[in-house]
DNA sequence: CGTTTAATTGAAAGCAGTCAAACTATGTGG
DNA sequence: CCACATAGTTTGACTGCTTTCAATTAAACG
């Protein structure tokens, strides 16, 4: 059960057959939670496990010398949290619970096993890290040529499309749990600046702050345009076969 | 016999048997110069071509509003230069030559096939995929949390490791055609500025301008310590398999 | 409640950007 | 081989966006 939004998520990416479904939903699985700040894997180790994040919010992080962190990904429900680590050596990054999380773990060994007997299931893995490094390159443009304020708005509005594309948004309101350091290190900002640039927003209505670590967006195509915003990198339906469908 | 190098280069990420070696040097391969500055893939474009870089330098591009541009990603030969285009509906990125270049063209339903066919084919995919996707993520470390001094010397130390983990280079003397303004593209930073970092480099005895687009870097580890550069992401030996050869 | 964490604000400093000009290298055509 | 055009590099002066430092306020939590 616990993997089915994972597969559903991949079958928008790359259609899968009914095996294929079942070949990943009949995988052994077990649960395991991570409180918020938790690691969920650590960047120079191997893991033999894959998960899958069930509940929560997660992120990828690096680290520089002087304690400089960049956060270079935000996973929601759905995701995969160590692709990568599936097929390589040693993990390239942190990979950390921003919220308690739940994840769905399975053998990595069984996964690629399944890989290599249905290409259709490899496939889609390969669709899932294409687009994954897809959004990797579009902050890389984020934050090396946008500034501050645009830079914000355009992670906001990568996470309203991203999250109601999976159904985990409606409506106008989306949670968004990242604190003002947080989102600082996902944009190469200090959390001071994150501070004034988001008083900037609410001053000109593009954002309201609601409870609950919330955020009202009155009007996502003004958003869009203050962050320079384009869902192309996204590739929401992303291989070349799904388009026919 | 062009498509050779991007097999051995695919061959050290992962096992390939000469089966796969076979069935990817055996496609009908057409030839294709790029004169430098030229366009091989515009953003938004699907191709039914994949290319592979056989001589010269190519790169990824993304622009934002303003005429900002952001150099995403270095093509080096033996390269596969839109591994994205493959399988996913639209490149989200420019590709262009750096340099004049010489690309390997091959028909992607063929590989796509041949993905489907062997599973070592699409594994060496995937780990390829990958592998830049962790480049990437490191990119976005660098032009977030890393000055421009030390920025510009990473880029450098990345540079020169890649090309000689590919033979490329030898000894202390590397080839760097890129100019002071895509260099700022790459960096996040401006052109003026990549000057006065390049200058003081210099001035510190880390890099050494010679003809012909040429950099010697007298001492590596000492490049390395300004950039703040180590090079496990770039997961030279890359698959978790071969490991144990 | 008291404690801790996060958000907010102000003032000052600094790194990088902008603008402008001069210089150099490279290449082309006469 | 020289004159010229073009592209790229170098330098200086100034501006400004973002950071840093510091202190206060608000919110979250046990």
């Amino acid at each position: 059960m616990t993997l089915s939004v994972f597969v559903e998520h991949l079958g928008v990416l790359s259609p899968l057959e009914e095996h294929d479904r079942e070949g990943i939903l009949s995988l052994p699985v077990s649960e395991k939670r991570i409180p918020a700040g938790g690691y969920i894997a650590r960047e120079g180790t191997a893991s033999s496990t894959f998960s899958v994040l069930i509940d929560g919010l997660a992120y990828c992080q690096k680290l520089a010398c002087f304690n400089a962190r960049q956060i270079v990904s935000l996973a929601i429900p759905g995701d995969a949290l160590d692709l990568p680590n599936l097929f390589l050596a040693a993990a390239d990054h942190d990979i950390r619970a921003l919220t308690d999380c739940e994840t769905a773990v399975v053998h990595s060994e069984l996964l690629r096993e399944l890989a290599q007997r249905r290409p259709a299931v490899a496939r889609a893995f390969m669709v899932k890290a294409l687009v994954e490094s897809s959004v990797s390159r579009e902050w890389s443009l984020n934050i090396g040529r946008r500034d501050a304020r645009t830079r914000i708005a355009h992670l906001l509005c990568e996470h309203m499309v991203r999250t109601r594309a999976r159904g985990l948004t409606t409506g106008d309101i989306m949670y968004f749990p990242l604190t003002q350091e947080q989102l600082g290190d996902a944009t190469g900002l200090t959390a001071v600046h994150v501070n004034r640039m988001l008083r900037s927003l609410e001053a000109d209505n593009l954002i309201e702050k609601r409870k609950g670590s919330q955020i009202r967006i009155p009007c996502v195509d003004t958003l869009r345009m203050a962050g320079d915003f384009s869902a192309r990198y996204l590739h929401l339906r992303a291989s070349t076969e799904a388009q026919n469908q």
